[in-house]
DNA sequence: GCAAGCCTGACC
DNA sequence: GGTCAGGCTTGC
């Protein structure tokens, strides 16, 4: 599944494998991935240089350039939950649910787009247009401040899990990373963001940085469908503590890892680690969960 | 039938 | 405005 650091993976692989390359061709297989208008799609980039790569959250920005070297357009990716940016030979097999060809000048390669699922998109976008989808998001989790993250779940009646998913919120968790980064913390998904207190949501903020770079450095996680720019999974699934090990020993204490519902999202979690927040603390309660959340050892 | 990300829209 | 449910799609 496609978040930040799958993202961020195969931005990599474009700046060393498309950034430079003039595209020859556009082959629109399917409209009904092209958001705005196909036809400036076809008609804009066709005689095009990649330029720059850019990511914000899960959200890919290429850069085409003008013959002069200015950068005139760009095309926003969203590989949504299956997409796939491949570079490979013209004459490679084309794999099903394949939408989209962008063919290089030099005749043997192209920039391919897949996505059986047809969750993710792209659009051809003027500068402005992009900004603005980039400044709808909050902050790139990668480089979220300790001070804003702190800041912006006060207050929250909602649960940290729906919180952390929120992309205007902080752009890039997804459910995967969303559930590992909890579990580090050592916070309930359920608990109301707003209750977690300083100290908890400081730990939590540390977590989402670390279990996001530690995927970038392993290119990411590979479960059904994501692949790299060359076709080959990531690294990161051996590493994962809850995603998608219900009923699996918890790494750190041995309790079985459970698995529950939150903002319409399966959420994973240890019921030892983390531990579920009190609706309300009783009179002279002294628990140290009482008014937030406590991390067991 | 379920899972995912993201958009839309309903509700308070 | 904050919050959450629903719908899209298809392979398992």
């Amino acid at each position: 599944m496609p978040e930040l650091p799958e993202v961020e993976t195969v931005r990599r692989g474009l700046a060393q494998r498309a950034a430079g390359r003039k595209v020859a061709e556009v082959k629109v297989l399917n409209p009904s991935i092209v958001k705005g208008s196909a036809e400036m799609l076809c008609q804009a980039l066709p005689g095009r240089t990649i330029g720059q790569l850019h990511r914000k959250g899960k959200a890919l920005g290429i850069e085409f350039r003008s013959a002069h070297g200015q950068p005139s357009c760009y095309l926003l990716v969203r590989l949504g939950m299956t997409g796939q940016l491949v570079v490979t030979s013209q004459d490679s097999p084309l794999l099903p649910h394949t939408h989209l060809r962008l063919a290089f000048e030099d005749g043997r390669e192209e920039l391919r787009f897949r996505d059986p699922r047809r969750f993710g998109l792209v659009r051809c976008c003027r500068l402005d247009e992009i900004e603005a989808i980039y400044n709808a998001m909050g902050p790139d989790a990668l480089e979220i401040s300790k001070g804003y993250f702190v800041d912006a779940i006060k207050g929250r009646r909602g649960a940290i899990k729906g919180w952390l998913l929120n992309q205007a919120m902080l752009a890039g968790m997804g459910n995967i990373y969303a559930d590992e980064a909890l579990f580090l913390a050592g916070i309930h998904p359920q608990t109301p963001a707003g209750r977690i207190n300083p100290a908890a949501a400081r730990r939590l903020h540390r977590a989402v940085i670390k279990v996001l770079r530690r995927s970038v450095r392993l290119q990411g996680t590979s479960f059904r469908d994501y692949i790299n720019i060359e076709g080959k999974p990531g690294n990161f699934s051996p590493r994962l503590q809850v995603y998608q090990r219900t009923g699996e020993p918890c790494r750190k204490c041995g309790a079985a890892v459970r698995r529950v519902i939150v903002c319409g999202r399966s959420s994973h979690f240890c019921p030892r680690c983390q531990l579920r927040p009190r609706k309300v603390a009783p009179p002279g309660a002294t628990r140290k969960t009482a008014g937030g959340v406590s991390r067991r050892a």
